[in-house]
DNA sequence: CTGTTAGCGCGTTCAC
DNA sequence: GTGAACGCGCTAACAG
């Protein structure tokens, strides 16, 4: 363990000041090519690193991000898992590191990031409408993130999905696919803390469009578990008659179980669409069609309009909403050429 | 956003010198009742919070624990996220904070974190046989803890889950069951890069304990995808007579749902054990019994030792092993009293 | 028990 | 185009 190099041995080694040195490295002044090269060469030889607390303290920058991380979240791990890595992607590529604190913290891991200078900015996942988190962020003043939406979104910049786009898209094509009944299968009453918007924000969607194709809509909320799920089941599809449409908002592989249970076969007997994520719709023994809530695509905006507060880039909108698409797979039949064109 | 408040500024409000508010925090100076209170009372009013950056370039010391993750693993995400979050739980609970790192950067992020004294430790996982960040960071001479057994493990600190105890009591179950032949559905041939040495590990012990018992072992890598599954299973399965007993080391859900597709119920025509998470076991429809790996529990070890190391608690030893135990679900007949006692 | 002082390693004015 | 000098906020010897 031998004493690590500084920038002072580095100056030494290449024959320049230490500022010099500094200088090489940040760009910030023109260096001649000779001075530039010693410098270089001096630092190989070193295998120089800059000290990371020494230049936040210097530079009152840390190149460090702050990232709360939902572990306890209801949503599926895979998509979460998505999001943590497409963010610490991103910011390696801008040259800044993931410090990542769990969300049970609550506020005391913000103010603790924010207060003892760890990082320079934060990013949080899963807000819900009354975030307690969202005014402490407000508050704190620090360049901040946040990947969902809050009731209120002053000051803020937020990313999500577009959760109404992906409502239509997916409703619209139950109507395309001739249904005139279509069922939500939901969110339990409970989801996430019960205060997520993109609940409310995508059944107004799905009924509006419901309405405007006139097609009859249920929701129906699926509790936990498969007797929850095959009660469920049984009273959307028990009556006998054609099944409606079903849009499946959670618990995707319990509810495909609970078909199968049944008998039916998705894209045969009954056409089933799914919001979920691209990896889990594949990974049905039969894919799921139906509108991906793309958590890396989230991400990577997220990151970008993020490095832009964090160069001071005048920021374009407060709320940005990544743009819905529906993906036919097997677990749907296609729609007629007519009803897919209008 | 108003100047963050220093030290020096309690330190004036409380009337008394910079040193003292530092040793009021540190704790490695008695202070007097009448100044601590005075000092902490300061704390309080201007709500301050030590510059970490300042603290790391002054004390060597960054309370930061560097974290290597593999993302792109092939085990189960919910178990990842298991590790994950208790040894950010383990890492809080002793005031340290944790940076992420992504397991592709391989080697180049240990050299950042540990040459820009970014972190005072690491931690990585899913360490293969011949990882080629094993040397690196040896040489790098930061403390590491690792999850996972490389081949040489001089001068390391590992913590892993005890593979071969979990073989043993999972083939001695199935031969406790009466079964005379056992089949393990084992991880396909390239898993996690090929190298990973608990698969030699379960195997030599399984094989061991077969011989030992009077059973005849076969081992089955099972390939992804649902083809695959049911080929490998219509090999056990397919001669008539009665089925061997299953231990499952992968790919637990496909297993079941192949068997499903059998028309064999676990627990009542088949026995099956699973070598795997307690949360996924518990995730099939009919619960599974086995062994469970017990992501928590390692990484809860693992911290424990770690800190120990930081703390400069000489190390008891290179290698710990994570005891297995035996879980009875419904997914396997409970054996007759003698053999279990036995 | 407390205050004084000298760094920690780097960024950034200034002079040259 | 370069170097000397100061400050960032905190810790830890050294005095008293």
């Amino acid at each position: 363990m031998a004493r690590v190099p500084t920038s002072k041995d580095v100056a030494r080694i290449a024959g320049v000041s230490q500022s010099t040195v500094s200088y090489v490295m940040s760009g910030k002044r023109p260096i001649s090519a000779r001075t530039r090269r010693l410098v270089e060469d001096a630092m190989q030889q070193l295998t120089y690193q800059p000290h990371a607390g020494a230049r936040a303290l210097a530079s009152q920058r840390t190149n460090v991000i702050g990232l709360v991380v939902p572990f306890r979240s209801e949503v599926n791990a895979h998509g979460l898992m998505a999001f943590v890595e497409e963010i610490a992607l991103s910011a390696r590529a801008h040259d800044h590191d993931i410090l990542m604190v769990t969300a049970d913290e609550g506020t005391a891991g913000l103010q603790r990031l924010a207060g003892r200078s760890l990082c320079d900015a934060l990013v949080m996942m899963e807000i819900s409408t009354h975030d307690v988190r969202v005014p402490v962020v407000r508050a704190l003043g620090v360049p901040a993130l946040l990947i969902g939406l809050p009731g209120d979104t002053t000051g803020l910049h937020c990313v999500d999905f577009d959760f109404e786009t992906g409502a239509t898209l997916l409703v619209d094509e139950v109507a395309d696919l001739g249904h005139e009944r279509a069922c939500v299968l939901a969110w339990p009453a409970g989801f996430a803390g019960g205060d997520m918007n993109y609940v409310p924000r995508f059944r107004g969607a799905a009924e509006a469009t419901a309405r405007r194709r006139g097609v009859e809509l249920s929701w129906r909320e699926v509790p936990r578990g498969r007797e929850n799920v095959d009660h469920v089941l049984e009273e959307v599809l028990g009556g006998g008659g054609t099944p409606p449409g079903l849009v499946c908002t959670s618990q995707l592989s319990g509810i495909v179980s609970g078909l199968q249970r049944r008998g039916l076969r998705t894209g045969a007997d009954v056409d089933l669409l799914a919001l979920t994520t691209d990896a889990e719709a594949e990974a049905e023994e039969v894919p799921v069609s139906g509108v991906s809530t793309q958590p890396r695509d989230v991400s990577r905006r997220a990151m970008r309009t993020l490095f832009q507060l964090l160069d001071g880039v005048p920021p374009q909108g407060a709320v940005e909403l990544v743009p819905a698409e529906l993906t036919r797979r097997s677990s749907s039949r296609r729609p007629p050429q007519d009803a897919a064109a209008g």
